[in-house]
DNA sequence: ACTAGCGGGACCTCCCGTTCAT
DNA sequence: ATGAACGGGAGGTCCCGCTAGT
């Protein structure tokens, strides 16, 4: 028990350690111009410690654990809530607890993305499988296992927004997240009334 | 000027040459494991020839640009119309023309992105290119030259939708495209209402 | 003792689910493909208890010792028939003891070896290991100790012959092992006179 | 015209300089213990061009170009010869005429091969893909397009038989391999009648 | 203008061995 | 005795650019 404990702390600790070094060297020198070996030297391991936390040079950047935390969330807004207002609360109370912690990670990480053409490909696949994440809690919400088109449409939407949102939180200087949040999700609900 | 036309013909063939033996052969190969020599062996041209025509491989699967066509319909809707309708309208009537001329080539390209990571890359600049487009062309409709935030999340969400529109249409084997479009838009419409 | 005895079944077990596990996986994705982590995940052992177990990856597949049995029957044949008729008979009625039983197993063995590159290796070995062995047992028929150079000549030119056999059986699908044996030795035979 | 000739033998002479360094190098240090980029940097080149010329390593030891020599002297026996003989004589005239220049190169990377587990692959290899040579070499002497069941037997045969004659002669210190040759074949000759 | 050949340098994988903990 | 993590080090492949020839 103690075992899997350390051992798993270990691997933790070991995973963050390289995407700190990763992200940080992209940062100096850019994605391109920084080698595998470079980042496993800076975090200490050797390049297969690297390839076995990251099989790809790529998936350094993209990861994080957020998943089953927002799938928590999502499941837990009151079912009456329509989806937009669930996905907005959910959403908005998951940054809320990630900011102050993970907050400049999350900047640097999200210009790093938008200034490596390298790395908006892998987005786009992580973007996907969060919107099967985003889904799968919407339909689970309501009872169903698997997420139909109707659901899946929604999630994908909501994404669409987060991108802009995320987008301009990363390329302003000092922009409010959460409010950007709530302004996007109120730009959202008005799409079908108001003339923009 | 006879010589110039003739060279400029005989470029645009071996261009077309170039990539159409590409485009086969990712279909049958896959992207990654099609390498830029096997590509030029099969255009009996050299790998530098290749590199002459398109500086990087991944731009030889090109993206057609209904951007224009796209920009107009979307600026001929009435103004009184909110924008989800709008861009409801216009998508509808882009791909109802487009549809019975292109249908199989969107198709079988649409197909081959999704199978194939790398491609995924330039299909998200196109994408975020097109949230620009979107944005750009709903600001025109209510006189303002540029997007605001609202418009652009507005935009991007109707990309997310279309999305799963193209994904599912691509996915499935004989899916009616309209008929997803409006299945799509009146998810999103319900987004703020119902419990999915 | 019965410790001893209970540690060596299980012992027995793990070795044996080890080389079940990596053989399927062989014919399933081929032999390079798999590696050793493969298989010992299979196996539910980690790669160090297979490296116990298999020193080298080549090893996890045996080949099955019909040496002694060869001996044995080449040993009784008559000695007056000349060589080939002996080695003819003999590997007729060793192949007819076996087949019944270890046809099947024989066949898909066959196969996976001829399929497999890095496997033909330890097969070639075999080969010159059984090429001793019909060699020694040849000498031994009339009288010598050790085969000479005349011998050792042509108990190779009967492996290779069997190689063909082998092959074509392995290659068909139906194809009778007995009748392709004794069409080989006709042909082994007609060498020196008629033109093929 | 002058090109093609000048560019082949340049290819040829890198391809001879990178195969010389590579045995010289396997017989100094061992083939395990000798990297690709050892060889390159020996023979001058990088390790991308060895890799050009020998897809794989073990390649470099196995490649020799006597195969169209080989065929054109099979085919060159008079028809009425019995294949037996044609193979023999055609074996020991191109043996003749390559020992004088390649004879210390041949026992080399014969010893090479036999000492080298790795290798012994290979050589298996080679020497099914020399069958299909002698064996359609002989097809073509009697007016077959494709060797048959019976010629692809004695060619395997007879390869069998070389492989004893190659061996012994690698084994030994100054043996006459001509004289090897001949007893081999006269050898196989009496397989069907004497006793051994 | 076009080609053949070659190289730099990175990515990624694998084998097999070691170390430390159980 | 067994397992998890890690490393050394080589193999093999690719992209893309450069040079020298035609």
């Amino acid at each position: 028990m103690t075992t899997s404990d350390w051992r798993s702390r270990k691997k933790a600790e070991t995973r963050r350690a390289i995407q700190e070094h990763a992200l940080r060297l992209f940062d100096e020198k850019g994605y391109e111009a920084t080698t595998v070996e470079d980042i496993a030297a800076a975090a200490g391991v050797s390049h297969m410690t690297f390839f076995r936390y990251f099989p790809r040079k790529e998936e350094v950047v993209e990861y994080d654990d957020y998943d089953p935390m927002i799938t928590e969330v999502i499941a837990a807004r009151p079912p009456e809530e329509p989806p937009l207002e669930a996905l907005h609360g959910a959403i908005r109370s998951a940054i809320e607890a990630i900011l102050p912690i993970d907050g400049p990670t999350i900047l640097a990480r999200t210009r790093l993305i938008l200034r490596t053409p390298a790395l908006r490909n892998r987005s786009w696949i992580a973007q996907q499988e969060t919107v099967v994440v985003f889904a799968t809690a919407l339909a689970r919400r309501s009872g169903a296992a698997t997420p139909d088109f109707a659901t899946t449409v929604q999630a994908s939407a909501v994404l669409g927004v987060m991108n802009v949102v995320l987008t301009t939180w990363a390329e302003s200087d000092d922009a409010d997240l959460l409010g950007l949040i709530d302004d996007a999700f109120a730009a959202l609900q008005q799409v079908s009334f108001t003339v923009a």
